[in-house]
DNA sequence: TCAAGTACTTACTTTGAAGTAACTAACGAA
DNA sequence: TTCGTTAGTTACTTCAAAGTAAGTACTTGA
């Protein structure tokens, strides 16, 4: 019984420790790459600049997906107080540093699946 | 009505092509890195040895995780008729060519991510 | 005759990511 | 006084991925 608990235990850690696991839970999603892809293009874009941008996204999925990224540290919101609103959004250095991965992965993905 | 019947069509067709989110439906997935990791460390593994080297996994996931990557050409599968049963699953070239991205996403995330 | 071993399948339930649609605040311009 | 603009939020629904639990086939060994 306490044997069996212990197993348990230690095999939920494991899974949450696998790097790829973690990786693919936070960056993997839908729009994520793209939006990290985007900026990785262009520096600096407002809302509704990556709202045009990215096909078929919602104004919420947007939101949410730029506020994860921004608790990752993968990029930066920058809010002016004028009205209209202006909020610009920028890759941070970490962010940046994905591009090597975007990019490799971009290439093995055109070379071999469909 | 025509226009923007066109826009819409051809907003499915970008998402749909973008070789990242592609890469990340098709092997992105809680389990696939997994199981393509493991088998670049062990070049031929059976069937119970996954389920019992993956923690956590149940045998309807890793059976059907296989089926895919089966699929993708990313993994052989080899099945011997005796009884009881041996199934043999090992890389693909092509498998074995995503080593290096699956190498540099784990390097990237041990540094970068919790 | 019954359990053990291997590689699964089937049926059902749960979960969470994503989608949809409408609403909001604040101000300047017409 | 209503409209347009920007960057969101809120409430609700949908759907596919994943989880759970049990069953299956076939044969050997005790």
């Amino acid at each position: 019984m306490k044997t069996e608990e212990k197993i348990v235990e230690k095999k939920y850690q494991q899974a949450k420790e696998c790097p790829i696991t973690i990786f693919m839970e936070q960056i993997g999603g839908k729009w994520k790459p793209v939006i990290i892809w985007l900026l990785l293009s262009n520096e600096v874009m407002r809302f509704n600049e990556l709202d045009k941008a990215i096909d078929g996204i919602s104004q919420k999925m947007l939101s949410q997906q730029l506020k994860d990224l921004e608790k990752l540290n993968l990029i930066d919101r920058k809010s002016y107080p004028v009205i209209p609103p202006k909020v610009e959004y920028r890759l941070t250095e970490k962010g940046k540093s994905l591009k090597e991965i975007l990019t490799i992965i971009m290439n093995w993905s055109n070379q071999n699946l469909r």
